[in-house]
RNA sequence: GGCCCUAUCGUCUAGUCCGGUCUAGGACACCACGCUUUCAAUGUGGUAACCCGGGUUCGAAUCCCGGUGGGGCUACCA
């Protein structure tokens, strides 16, 4: 009987960059596999490339992936037994397996230089024939070898690819077959100190015990050239699942010139983790059922790779939109404003001192935080990210406000009416006690004049609604008098009358 | 250029493995209507797809072959 296999997964990003949408959901789909199989799951970073990483972005994506709650049981800031978890730590573990593969002959010094490699490859691509490295340094005498570097000339390390075809079965994409011959002998390292890719990964995965290898496609012709050098070093070959990328709009890869490409930013417009995690998950996978609404736990529990689709999809905001309007109008009020806060702190228009209470910016009076949860409240069912909210509710914060006289009068009402009812509403509203200012005391009773007075409700409703906030749309009128107060709300009364005398 | 992956509404997709129940289902977006002072939310309804060409079969979105389209890789990046 065969022991039980464990399963551990592993997400490897190259700090070279903000944590990618794409590789946030490479990580999703490893996180809910290794949940759904009661595996673990690994972060690794994979900063061989000196010159382009950065420890300020290895610490954002783990911020990133902490914040989307995509929790690893082992990683470079939470440690684990199988450690170190960055390749730059590493190097002596990839020195062994370099020196082995050169004693066994399977790898050798390549001393060609990078112009002289790029002019084969474009004269083979010119004849139609596949780039392949022509194999002149493979079989150097060691005097040759030993001339060369008494030259100073700087060698690369080269494996030896044997001729064959590999094949493996995908999970996702099944049978993928390679002829090793158009691949050719591959660079697996700048020197022994300086391991790439293609040849880091492979004794990283072996050493961590790696069991499913689920990333992007495009590292589907990757495969072959690691299951050569697993092969060469008598490892095990893990299983692979390469899942479909996620295109642009325009059907290319997702990058900058598109717009916000790093997690960082969907946060920071204000999509909530939940919802970037249900829309992510979308992206290549689904239930099979007409449920579209999934947390994590849920996710993960219905998980599978067998139900991954084969071909890339496209990035569609309008659908992360409606799924974070979605969990916005789900959210407790409490936490909601809490989060939308620091949104209306940035738009300037509140501020605080320290700990204290907030105050708005241009008049200094307070903002409580009772007092900004009504507000967010009025806002919960219509708002699709958060950083939406500052623009929807300035109105609140704004000692004056501007907008066009002719924006007072309702579409079925004739020009003076709307002067003349909000003069009715001045007299009515200035009636009414402070403690009676709520929306529902004001609702019964504005409804019971309107119907005396034998007017339209959208006759009064309406130029109340623009006099308190100088927009086209907004929530209902009523709603903010209670929040503005009885003495606030006559004084954009009094000013609409004025402006439209 | 070569190699590999891929193909159902505008988009995400169900159906494809095991042909008939598919006059192709759901969701987003869009349109219309209802509610309504506006916006939103919500309810109801609607527009909209099997890439093309051959074949196999009584019957093909589903199987086979060939095109075409899209994507990826082709580094001393990962």
């Amino acid at each position: 009987m065969s022991k039980k296999e464990e399963i551990r997964v592993r997400i490897a990003p190259s700090p070279t960059g903000y944590l990618h949408i794409g590789t946030a959901r490479t990580a999703l789909f490893n996180y809910l596999f290794a949940k759904n199989q009661g595996g673990n799951f690994i972060l690794r970073i994979e900063d061989t490339d000196l010159e382009r990483s950065d420890e300020k972005f290895t610490k954002e994506i783990i911020e990133s992936l902490h914040w989307l709650g995509i929790d690893y049981d082992e990683g470079p800031d939470v440690g684990g037994k199988y450690g170190p978890y960055r390749q730059s730590e590493r190097l002596e573990t990839y020195k062994k397996y370099l020196q082995q593969l050169l004693d066994e002959d399977k790898a050798y010094y390549c001393f060609c230089t990078e112009e002289e490699l790029e002019k084969e490859r474009e004269s083979m691509m010119k004849r139609g024939e596949p780039p392949v490295y022509s194999g002149c340094c493979a079989n150097l005498k060691a005097d040759e070898i030993k001339k060369m570097h008494d030259e100073g000339r700087k060698p690369v390390i080269r494996f030896r690819m044997p001729a064959k075809k590999i094949i493996f079965e995908d999970l996702i994409k099944g049978k993928v077959e390679f002829n090793t011959e158009l691949i050719g002998d591959i660079t697996i390292a700048k020197n022994l100190d300086a391991p790439l890719y293609n040849f880091a990964v492979v004794i990283d995965d072996y050493t961590m015990k790696i069991s499913h290898v689920i990333r992007g496609e495009d590292h589907i012709s990757n495969t072959p050239k690691q299951i050569a050098v697993i092969e060469a070093l008598g490892f095990g070959v893990p299983r692979y699942a390469h899942i479909p990328l996620t295109l642009a709009p325009d059907r290319t890869k997702l990058s900058k010139r598109h717009g916000a490409t790093a997690i960082a930013d969907y946060r920071a417009m204000g999509y909530l983790p939940e919802a970037l995690l249900n829309f992510m998950a979308f992206l290549g996978w689904n239930p099979k059922t007409d449920q579209e609404i999934f947390s994590k736990e849920e996710l993960a529990k219905n998980f599978s790779l067998d139900s991954m689709n084969t071909a890339a999809a496209i990035f569609n905001i309008e659908k992360l939109n409606w799924l974070n309007g979605n969990y916005i109008r789900k959210k407790d009020l409490s936490e909601l404003t809490e989060l939308c806060i620091p949104y209306l702190e940035n738009a300037g228009l509140i501020g605080r001192e320290g700990e204290g209470d907030w105050k708005i910016s241009e008049n200094s009076s307070p903002a409580s935080f009772d007092y900004l949860k009504k507000i967010t409240f009025l806002e919960q069912e219509r708002l699709v990210k958060l950083g939406d909210l500052p623009e929807l509710v300035s109105f609140f914060f704004k000692k004056e406000l501007t907008y066009d006289k002719e924006l007072l009068v309702w579409k079925k009402m004739k020009q003076g009416d709307a002067n003349k009812n909000l003069r009715l509403l001045k007299d009515f509203l200035g009636k009414i006690s402070d403690k009676n200012f709520s929306k529902s005391n004001l609702e019964e009773n504005l409804r019971q004049m309107i119907a005396e007075e034998k007017l339209g409700a959208g006759e009064v409703f309406w130029p109340l609604r623009v006099a308190l906030t100088g927009l086209k749309a907004s929530p209902p009128p009523l709603e903010i008098a209670e929040i503005l107060g009885k003495k606030e709300t006559l004084m954009r009364i009094e000013r609409a009358i004025s402006l439209s005398k």
